[in-house]
DNA sequence: GCGACAG
DNA sequence: ATCTTGTCGC
């Protein structure tokens, strides 16, 4: 009787789990050849259309890298809104195969990101994604593959420039200028907070500027970076040890965790 | 050929 | 990304 129970219980808890449906639209093990057809290729799948408004929980995804072991550490992070509260916080280890190549970083960080993702109890609504969207090279940066890959909105907010070319924006928070590339505004270089560099925010996957812009304000919390980006660093560094604010996520959904 | 170049 | 204390400035 006992025994029927405790299996009944990880049962449960490892369907209810898997919130998150990855698809898998192509292999990460690649060349650097293959890796720039497939963003050629995945490009035009990505809806630069607003899908997001009045979302309930907004996560946060990053990577940090231990190059003594030559591993790495993928963190995704779960906020409510409005109150940007943390409610789950999910890393997983592993291995970086694909090396770091300015516009194709999606290869190197996507895999471990994904896999922080599919541990996830709460579903989000949005995603920001420590990296760029559609302000890349070829339209397709990390926050745009993570967008595909979960078929979830997703905002780039990358902590410097890839490609484009802008204006100096206001100082006041809020304040942005255009980031333009080929004559096609890709991004905007966003004022968070006064006395610091613009972040640089752009559409991932199911939203449109205007709205990435908004929601990356709205999660800002005093600090350059929007608080799920920021927390999702500070976890994956192994620095988030701030447990007395999370809250069980079970609160939010009805569902069973750990 | 030269400079630029998310993390 | 990561190495890292103090320190210039509001």
């Amino acid at each position: 009787m006992i025994k029927l129970t405790v299996i009944v219980v990880i049962g449960l808890s490892s369907r209810y789990n898997r919130v998150m449906n990855v698809n898998s639209l192509h292999s990460w093990q690649v060349s650097t050849a293959e890796a720039l057809d497939i963003q050629l290729r995945l490009a035009s799948q990505v809806s630069r259309s607003n899908e997001v408004t009045s979302p309930r929980f907004i996560a946060g995804v990053d990577i940090s890298v231990n190059r003594a072991q030559g591993t790495a550490t993928g963190a995704a992070v779960v906020l409510n809104y409005p109150e940007l509260r943390l409610v789950e916080t999910k890393v997983v280890n592993g291995k970086l195969d694909f090396p770091y190549v300015p516009g194709l970083l999606s290869f190197r960080e996507a895999p471990l990101t994904l896999a922080a993702c599919e541990q996830l109890g709460v579903t989000p609504d949005l995603i920001l994604v420590d990296g760029q969207g559609i302000a890349h090279p070829r339209r397709m940066g990390l926050a745009s593959h993570l967008g595909l890959f979960l078929d979830t909105p997703t905002i780039g907010c990358a902590k410097s420039r890839l490609c484009g070319s802008h204006q100096t924006p206001g100082e006041k928070p809020g304040s942005y200028a255009e980031v333009v590339d080929g004559g096609e505004t890709i991004g905007a270089a966003l004022r968070t907070k006064l006395g610091t560099k613009p972040i640089y925010v752009s559409i991932g996957h199911r939203v449109d500027l205007q709205a990435a812009i908004y929601w990356v304000l709205e999660c800002c919390c005093g600090y350059r970076l929007p608080e799920p980006t920021r927390l999702a660093h500070l976890a994956a560094g192994g620095n988030l040890k701030l447990e007395r604010d999370t809250v069980p996520a079970a609160d939010y959904q009805g569902r069973l965790f750990d």
